[in-house]
DNA sequence: CATGGGACCTACCACTCGGTAGGGAGCGTA
DNA sequence: TACGCTCCCTACCGAGTGGTAGGTCCCATG
């Protein structure tokens, strides 16, 4: 029992994990920050991986299922991938911080992940592929034409989201809200006019 | 003296930086990397910390230099800015390694760098700024809207790089090869005619 | 009332961490 | 010969690491 205090630890430790990554958050500071000792912690993930993957885990859950409902949200396949990029760009405190979280593991994913499956991220570039194929049906994108495109905003939206927080130290918290606004309103040119002006 | 051993210091703890992040590497298998023990790296660079800014202030000033190169390499603006950024793109050892510890630099930055100073990334992001603005001088851009635009172009470049060798192990070593080519042609055509038709 | 299991604890293990103290080998200079 | 300097070493420290062993408390079920 006690869900409740298995989701404060998935939660926490998301929190953590996303600002110090694997290796600079220990367990039992997970653990004291719940209110637990290290083995209270250990009573419901019996590993710091184990804990680790449970939480990567719960985020790719979540981002498949917002992908899903995107999908059916609206009729016009441009309109549909535009609000799809807008909610991976709203800079919602959990959402950045589980970017923050995904660029790690995209970092460490060498060491530590390859071993694993091919993780989670499969199905969601899949389904972000087929996406952008259907803005532009007349042309026939091939697969790698449409991940190149649907990559390049992917890596627009998730590395700005993660750079805010220091842009705004660097330039002042006016300038980048400035910014943030342009930034979208350039995304959906850029899904409107780009795609559909050929390659 | 012995610049040397420094010099070796230097590039293989910037390599294991990059793969592994700050606290997932030790000075000892720094060290022991090299050829040394962990109090011989220490003769040279008296802390972890010490040796891990020389590397990031050894490459920002990598990086702006080359920025400075291609600010003379064409006359053509637009040019310009696409060998920049190509050159950002260019799959090298180096400069995929460079990225991922920028990028870990990133999301650190929140507590590690935010008192230190406001760091390496303004005096380069400056210079993006002006050369964003001088390829379409017509509309006269603001700061905030040329930002925003450089970068978008910065966000998914550097997140391409650090994804190839996942999406490699994910789609084969083909599949991305043609997505890279895909990519830096996508690039290209965002530089010349994004750019010059209106915000 | 007895039993069992979930939730959580203290105590401890072997090990690694970054860093200090102090010394020795080889060198150039006086 | 004596000195100091650079380079690098062994030995060690206190703190912290992930994880195990074993126990206590409480509550639900028999």
């Amino acid at each position: 029992m006690h869900a409740d205090t298995r989701q404060r630890l998935l939660d926490i430790a998301e929190q953590l994990f996303a600002e110090r990554g694997f290796y600079g958050v220990s367990i039992a500071a997970i653990a004291s920050e719940v209110g637990l000792t290290k083995q209270g912690l250990l009573h419901y993930f019996n590993s710091k991986e184990k804990l680790y993957g449970a939480i990567v885990q719960r985020i790719s859950d979540d981002f498949q299922d917002h992908q899903r409902e995107a999908l059916q949200a609206s009729e016009d396949p441009a309109e549909r991938l535009g609000k799809f990029y807008a909610a991976l760009a709203e800079p919602t405190e959990t959402n950045v911080q589980r970017t923050r979280l995904l660029m790690r593991e995209l970092l460490d994913n060498n060491e530590r992940a390859a071993k694993a499956e091919n993780w989670y991220l499969r199905p969601f570039l899949d389904r972000l592929i087929s996406m952008v194929k259907d803005v532009n049906k007349s042309e026939k994108l091939s697969d790698a034409e449409a991940l190149a495109y649907g990559y390049q905003l992917l890596g627009a939206v998730n590395y700005f989201l993660i750079s805010t927080s220091t842009l705004k130290a660097m330039y002042g918290a006016k300038f980048i809200e400035a910014i943030s606004t342009d930034f979208i309103k350039n995304l959906n040119r850029l899904i409107n006019q780009g795609l559909n002006s050929g390659t």
